[in-house]
DNA sequence: CGCGACGTTGATTTGCCTCAACGATTGTGG
DNA sequence: CCACAATCGTTGAGGCAAATCAACGTCGCG
């Protein structure tokens, strides 16, 4: 059997059959409903997700209350709280779905056991992480280099599909402004 | 012979003195002067580099000229560009010392090597781009939804001994500000 | 010694936020 | 299937955090 994932896998490393068998064999699909919490923050979080259907957002809530999303995860991506994962303490992030969701879950003690076993994985989450810093890198010296307009522009170009499926509220909340202020800048934009 | 990036390697990983003396094989020693730089954007980074002693800033320049800084490096930090070097185009930031520095460079070719022929590397270079993804993360999303002042706050705390070490200016450039508005929150803190 | 880089201060401007109000859309329970 | 509530996007008035611009004293370095 070769599911979603698999493709995923195959444009980075190359792995035996039993090699995927025994992949496979350590994770555990999931589904999410529209609105549901994977993770809350104050949660240990053990394990990562690969989402394969659904779009889901991890964000960050301060002690006001105000959010910032830190990401949108569609399909084939990897999410996770690292922090919380790596030194088993309380997670500062949520993740919640944005829409129905199948994800496929792994704990750590397996992938642990996993990078053990067919060290090839080793290598394609230390190439997944090394591109993952690098666009955070760019996104974050951006965001303070550049106006709230200029940024709204490359998430455009970026992310030509998601605001088809993503609230415009949530997308001010990536952005790291109100949606109100939003609002004005597309109504600057449609104008001139 | 043991160097210092020895200390380094064995709060990760343990290996045998053969791959410790082959992994010295790949590095090369050099001095940077204060003011130098050691990548500018534009150019092609095929390496990353450790440093011994010294300082550095790595910091993104925007199309009008104003800066900002994405770390400072300072003894056992790693520093390049990921995104110039991962798929080989040109570099958009700038790394430069602070100070006269010592750094061990490893060029991708011979760290491609290392991976293959030492495994427990590939996993030393995971576990801290986790590490460092994670961190990023965190700084990210408090960086919008902090004030300037709270995140001053926190550099101090989490950095306390970065500040005698290196100019306002830089900081300010670090926390997103301009260093007029820096100023005027120390003045604040002092005062009350 | 003299120059340039640095940190500070003040006046003014601006990008973005807050709050409040309003239609439009979505969703939901009866 | 409808009625109503809740959520969403928009608009405007006013406010605040931080930027800009300009001026000045100090320090370190050539």
């Amino acid at each position: 059997m070769k599911i979603g994932i698999d493709a995923y896998i195959d444009r980075c490393i190359s792995i035996r059959k039993d090699e995927r068998t025994y992949f496979h064999s350590l994770l555990a699909e999931r589904k999410v409903k529209k609105k549901e919490f994977l993770l809350k923050a104050g949660e240990i979080c053990d394990w990562e997700a690969f989402v394969t259907e659904g779009c889901l957002r991890v964000f960050y809530m301060d002690e006001n209350g105000s959010e910032v999303n830190l990401m949108f995860a569609t399909e084939d991506w990897w999410i996770s709280d690292l922090g919380s994962k790596i030194d088993q303490r309380p997670a500062e992030l949520y993740i919640q779905a944005l829409e129905d969701c199948s994800i496929l879950i792994i704990k750590n003690k397996n992938k642990e056991e996993l990078y053990a076993r067919v060290p090839a994985f080793e290598r394609l989450f230390r190439q997944l992480l090394e591109r993952a810093l690098s666009a955070l890198q760019h996104r974050f010296v951006t965001t303070l280099a550049q106006s709230a307009e200029q940024r709204y522009e490359d998430f455009l170009k970026r992310y030509p599909d998601l605001p088809k499926r993503i609230a415009q509220h949530h997308i001010a909340a990536y952005l790291g402004i109100t949606p109100e202020f939003l609002s004005k800048i597309r109504r600057r934009r449609v104008q001139g």
